[in-house]
DNA sequence: TCTGGGGTCCTAGGACCC
DNA sequence: TCTGGGGTCCTAGGACCC
């Protein structure tokens, strides 16, 4: 052990002792405790249209070369008695909320990174060598007995190597590491087992002869900065088992909240694309409003037939969260890619904001929809109503009227 | 039956200002 | 008149992750 000091003020000669804490095939495992029948069975959770991909494979269809991502049709045609599940994302928030409830209970250090997943620093945590492993046990026999789901847990010195540990203890298995030991055990692993590595690094290293993270350690740091920029010098340290980065309690700010949508069949049609728009648009406002952010810059996508992405953003003059406002920059920017595209079939369409800021009432005497005694406009006032009551009621207890930009059709984007 | 949806972070070029 | 930095903002695209 080193005793410098970190610069955050972290003392290193403290052993770091940092868990990954992940459940397995978690979408399939809330399935099974909902239908135990799919217990023991190859199960594919994923939608059913043609475009639809693969969430998470059971292990019992892994074995056929199902894994996520994969286009249903392909994990059927490998996998044809493979019983396919829709995903149900309330269940699985509610049974995501009661495992980062059960890591909270254990330690105050504990940083979401998903549904299914969580870093716990067990820095310090009890007394004596094996704590950490002691607290990590307990995690994965309280999980399993009050949530009902098995989950693998990782405990290395920093947060990439427990990642790694993790993914090596499935299923349902913990893997720690030995102080010190994260550059050992990352060394022999296939490159493409670190995180940050994904196809087209792992594609290019292997170009130069790399094929295991040992390798990339040994690598010169300054030609990798040279070749890959600042993700090639954290890849070079990354591998080396070098990762400082805290376990952060605190949630962040969201950075950007976005809709977008994939046409089961490509879309012409001017004014359906302005209407799906014009939904998504109200579903970003909404999310806005409901974690109190105002974006600066608008973002409209769209996915052509042959399956190039293009992306248009405005930044406003001030801060937008009404559903009008952005709807309004998304058409301006709809109407300027088809001004060029003319009627170009499209894949998918959404619209995103980024450049948040908070949204407290910014006071502009220029504004005149900003007279005294009116802090919001008023479309903004009309939208929390309707939020508030869709929050009490659900989403279809309200209906935008004939008179309004949406014209009464509810939820368009959903075929 | 090719290729989801929601994110974060980075890069690179051009505009614009000093 | 020509030449030349740096810094910041905006935009477009892309890698990567769950």
């Amino acid at each position: 052990m080193t005793s410098s000091r970190h610069p955050d003020g972290v003392d290193t000669r403290i052993v770091r002792r940092i868990s990954h804490c992940d459940l397995d095939t978690f979408f399939v495992a809330v399935e099974r405790l909902r239908a135990p029948a799919l217990i023991g069975q190859p199960v594919l959770v994923g939608g059913t249209g043609p475009r639809s991909v693969v969430a998470t494979a059971s292990y019992e269809a892994r074995v056929f070369g199902c894994h996520s991502a994969q286009p249903m049709s392909q994990a059927l045609r490998l996998c044809p008695q493979a019983i396919v599940v829709a995903p149900d994302f309330g269940r699985y928030r509610a049974a995501s909320a009661q495992f980062h409830a059960v890591l909270q209970d254990c330690s105050p250090l504990v940083e979401s990174a998903g549904l299914d997943e969580a870093y716990v620093d067990l820095t310090g945590i009890g007394e004596g060598v094996g704590a950490a492993h002691r607290v990590a046990t307990s995690i994965r026999e309280r999980v399993r007995a009050e949530v009902g789901l098995a989950v693998s847990v990782g405990i290395a010195d920093g947060r990439t190597t427990a990642k790694v540990a993790s993914d090596r203890a499935k299923p349902d298995g913990l893997l720690e590491l030995p102080p010190g030991g994260d550059a050992a055990f990352l060394a022999p692993l296939p490159l493409r087992e670190l995180p940050m590595v994904g196809p087209r690094l792992a594609e290019q290293l292997r170009a130069a002869g790399v094929r295991t993270i040992g390798q990339a350690a040994a690598l010169d740091p300054a030609w990798l900065n040279a070749r890959f920029g600042s993700a090639g010098l954290q890849l070079s340290e990354r591998a080396r088992g070098i990762d400082a980065t805290l376990v952060r309690a605190l949630p962040r700010a969201p950075v950007s909240v976005s809709r977008e949508v994939t046409f089961e069949t490509d879309v012409t049609d001017r004014d359906a694309l302005r209407r799906v728009l014009r939904s998504q648009a109200e579903q970003v406002g909404a999310d806005l409003r409901r974690a109190g952010r105002r974006a600066r810059t608008v973002t409209l996508k769209l996915r052509w037939s042959d399956f190039t992405t293009v992306t248009r953003s405005h930044t406003l003059d001030r801060p937008a969260q009404s559903n009008a406002q952005l709807a309004a920059a998304g058409n301006a920017l709809l109407d300027a890619v088809l001004g060029e595209a003319g009627r170009r079939p499209v894949r998918l369409i959404g619209v995103g904001a980024t450049n948040l800021v908070g949204d407290e009432v910014q006071l502009r005497l220029d504004d005149p929809q900003m007279g005294l005694g009116e802090p919001q406009p008023r479309e903004e006032r009309l939208d929390h109503v309707v939020d508030a009551i869709r929050d009490r009621f659900g989403p279809g207890a309200v209906r935008r009227g004939p008179n309004s930009s949406g014209r009464g059709e509810r939820r368009p984007d959903r075929g």
